[in-house]
DNA sequence: GGTTGAATTGAACGCTCGTTCAGTAGAAAG
DNA sequence: CTTTCTACTGAACGAGCGTTCAATTCAACC
């Protein structure tokens, strides 16, 4: 070896995510081509290709590592009875959300932009994410402190409830995050108890 | 003249549109091309020209019209109670997008791809409904029907977690339209109500 | 049945696309 | 100083893009 590996790379490669996550996010994947991702970075088209395969699999790992890093979050899931970890669940997903909103973004909108064998496995992923929802939902009904008729369908509703708040929540508005956080608990907690 | 007018024009400019919708919906605005548009309209890519200025115009005169269909909609909004008019919205907001899913797709994932003054024509066709639906939470509030912190973010919570249905529903599946739309009033007059 | 004109073709315009690759630069190692 | 090898350039490939327009088709009218 005649150069510390990557020496450069080190610090090309992680930009070059970078900036095809914010072009991805702001323009869509269809929309951004290689040449503007390598311009915001710096280099020639063709350097893009030390870094990734194709276009394809850049937008799949972007959209794969941002999964990865959600489903990671959940590890601090506190112990404790359904309430508690729903209202933890509740908040984890509006802060994780609105501090990765291109992440979040890509990862709703770009999925037909992925291959089938891609698409599949960001399906997983957001599986899982959904069943760990799920499962304090089911958690809670088998106790008696939810009333849910169908779980399924009230764990889709919530994460699509608290998925909305990326689409108009600004830092600079009228409301404070932890008071967005509070009123969706609150509304989230009526939601699947009698109140 | 020597053709009705638009003889041809009457069944071709509609299908144009449909095609054209269906393909947005299915890949996207930048992924279609005006070719894969004519080709399943039967014609030649220059012909579309005959019944559009541009894609750009074809994009946008799809999305407002949906938007104007979903806000004429409103007209049969039922007088009497708060209460009773939000039940009705959550079930016209759940049957109409689903029976209208294309329309719904490309309004909330081609915004980006208007132009500036597009963009604004539709935000505001959607501010219209917004405010509908926060003028029931809001009316159902003055009279102590619902318990609301702040009625702007409970209509974008409401309409978020109805949207949602459209990303998981299916005719085919377990649930049916009744079943879903009678679950979610449940969720939402819950949400916005003590219990 | 010839005339009219809307509907459509098909070629062309300049441009951008994702990707490849031979060649080069230049920092680290010997 | 020479060697080594990673990072990168710059040109090229074939393909497809949105849009324009002269020429053509053909159904409806007189």
């Amino acid at each position: 070896m005649a150069r510390k590996a990557g020496s450069h790379a080190e610090i090309t490669g992680p930009k070059v995510r970078e900036e095809a996550l914010r072009l991805f996010a702001q323009y869509g994947y269809a929309a951004v081509s290689m040449r503007q991702i390598a311009k915001h970075v710096g280099l020639q088209a063709g350097a893009l290709y030390t870094y990734t395969p194709d276009k394809q699999a850049l937008l799949f790992d972007l959209m794969r590592d941002h999964m990865q890093k959600v489903l990671s979050g959940l590890e601090d899931l506190p112990e404790g009875g359904p309430v508690e970890q729903l209202e933890w669940m509740v908040r984890y997903h509006i802060s994780y959300n609105l501090s990765h909103k291109d992440g979040v973004f890509i990862n709703y909108m770009e999925l037909r932009n992925l291959s089938e064998e891609n698409h599949l496995e960001i399906s997983r992923l957001r599986g899982v994410y959904e069943d760990a929802v799920e499962a304090i939902l089911i958690a809670g009904q088998e106790r008696g402190l939810f009333q849910i008729p169908d779980t399924r369908l009230a764990t889709m509703a919530v994460i699509a409830m608290l998925n909305g708040v990326n689409t108009w929540y600004r830092e600079s508005g009228r409301l404070s995050l932890e008071r967005v956080e509070q009123i969706h608990w609150n509304m989230v907690r009526r939601a699947v108890t009698g109140s």
